[in-house]
DNA sequence: CTGAAAGCGCTTACAG
DNA sequence: CTGAAAGCGCTTACAG
């Protein structure tokens, strides 16, 4: 809101609007000696110019829009961390909106960034869009904004699209292998409904490490909800009081990781001597004062990181090939296990 | 991007540009047959206008800003969550900048939102700009912009403008006093440097709290990093080497709190039988494996939703008087001190 | 109730 | 090297 406009400049230094802005965009050419008058005065009256008018103008944007179903959860800040240190770099603004897990929300968020006129978008989606009705919707949603779209860490089949993933399913499989090679068999696991892709590729590694060595999947130890901790929480009293429990349980994220610790110490029990767990994502501060629990890692500020260069990438080559790329998750602490 | 403009729809109903503009901000009277004709070409069309034209025309943006130091931080993350709850009612839109502590990024990310043309900034200044002649910078700058500021957690003695704290004196005060009564006199605190507010209000009550109970303050329990867990973690580790260290300790904020815990641990000691520590905000994770933490809780979220109003009572009425608001801390778990 | 026109603050061919 | 003018997509007095 700063009322000083390109014209003021123009007067005080004696030319015209165009020589302005063709000093400050460093194109055309313009004599050195009115460059400087110039610049002394953009200078001196810490002149700004509107980016708004600019991208109206230009019909280019330098805002991209970053859209997360939580804020609050550590993994999400952590990606947000690793795309501001490019996005900064690039001077590229960030637009941010948070979905809840609410696909109403999504679609909002979506259209909001398209008034907003974003030159693209780093978007984990809300929800799986697995209705074929809704699926069509969001494309079509997508192509209207019709700018680059990166998806992240939600693999929900939007093939046109660049994205970055986890490798969800070898990170399950070693996970429970190193459980059975620990000498475990009834392996148990929380995971949220088999409607979520993520679920669907975590229970695929699951169940085929389990028969890779002979196991018989069990039903019963299998518990499904939904990426939150108070489900978790729930579904980890049943799992817990089961008169046959699992003596080792996956959890499929941090929340669910702390929804299950809480029902277990509730319950006067302790890791690892009353059960084995491994985790999904480090909890930095468990690490910290050094509580046993396994985990499988995924960096999530190299997720947020590399969205923002694929983002970029195909701004500057809207026609390279479709670029997925896949994290390696990593087990630590197997010991303890 | 969508390529369709205001003209689009206007040729298409059959009417002006002016006709279509007055359907949409439902300004101005338009006779109900041609505003139904338009409403349906604009769903038809999913037609979205274009903010920025928008913006430039009527000289209001609908975009806030929203600068903190640290996004990986829970802390802050709370706030942000806060802050969408309150700007999504409201139809704003959040243009996000993170400072890493760093004046320099600090002064960067306040320009940029110039540019952006935002209408308002939720700020969490990056350093204390304890130095006069950087203050004076920073209300040169703050004053350029021009948009009403509110100042969230760090108040750094910006009297112009709203802000919203937590009574930090009284919080430390409390769990002082708390410790105190649980029979500690041996208090040691793991503070920020004294040349940040933040830390002096800390300070101030903790030493308050000793003094009005008899107890001289012992300077060689009290040590003073930032609020980085790395520091405090150096620093824990000379507090506990110490031959006559003290029994209780309390930390300035949820990262010092991790740092001491992990010296705390790879002592192989532990809370509270080793030493009791009172830390600064919720750690959620501790909380549901019930380990046996006392913290002064401060509820970030709600520290936000009352920043963002602020924000927009300010918008509405620039002429209201300054409101600061302060909000209660609250000590939990003293049983265990 | 409705349209033509000017204007928001920039950029960018087009002349010169 | 430099300026006048048109245009980006909206809004808003001003006429009618």
């Amino acid at each position: 809101m700063s009322s000083l406009t390109i014209m003021d400049i123009a007067k005080e230094a004696g030319v015209s609007k165009a020589t302005v802005s063709r000093v400050m965009n460093h194109t055309g050419s313009v004599s050195e000696k009115t460059r400087e008058r110039v610049l002394s005065v953009i200078r001196d009256r810490q002149f700004t110019p509107s980016a708004m008018a600019r991208n109206l103008s230009t019909g280019v944007s330098t805002a991209i829009g970053f859209v997360v179903p939580e804020i609050d959860n550590p993994f999400f800040g952590e990606i947000l961390r690793g795309v501001m240190e490019i996005t900064d770099e690039n001077g590229l603004t960030l637009i941010f909106y948070t979905t809840d897990d609410d696909a109403e929300k999504d679609r909002k968020a979506l259209h909001l960034l398209e008034n907003n006129q974003v030159c693209g978008i780093l978007y984990t989606p809300a929800v799986d869009y697995g209705d074929p009705a809704e699926r069509k919707e969001l494309r079509k949603i997508l192509k209207e904004i019709n700018v680059p779209v990166v998806v992240m860490d939600r693999n929900i089949g939007l093939e046109e699209l660049d994205g970055v993933y986890f490798d969800d399913y070898h990170g399950m499989y070693d996970a429970t292998e190193q459980l059975i090679r620990n000498g475990h068999t009834r392996i148990g696991i929380i995971n949220a409904t088999l409607d979520r892709v993520l679920a669907r590729e975590r229970q695929r590694g699951f169940l085929d490490a389990l028969r890779q060595h002979g196991i018989e999947p069990d039903e019963s130890l299998m518990y499904f909800g939904n990426f939150r901790a108070t489900k978790a929480y729930e579904l980890a009293k049943e799992l817990l009081a089961q008169k046959n429990r699992p003596t080792a349980v996956l959890t499929c994220n941090n929340r669910t990781t702390i929804g299950f610790l809480r029902a277990l110490h509730e319950r006067g029990e302790a890791v690892p001597d009353d059960i084995t767990v491994v985790g999904l994502d480090r909890i930095e501060v468990l690490d910290t004062i050094g509580y046993p629990l396994c985990f499988i890692e995924r960096d999530a500020r190299s997720m947020g990181r590399k969205a923002a260069k694929l983002l970029i990438s195909r701004m500057k080559f809207p026609d390279r090939p479709r670029i997925e790329v896949v994290l390696d998750t990593k087990l630590i602490g197997q010991e303890l296990s």
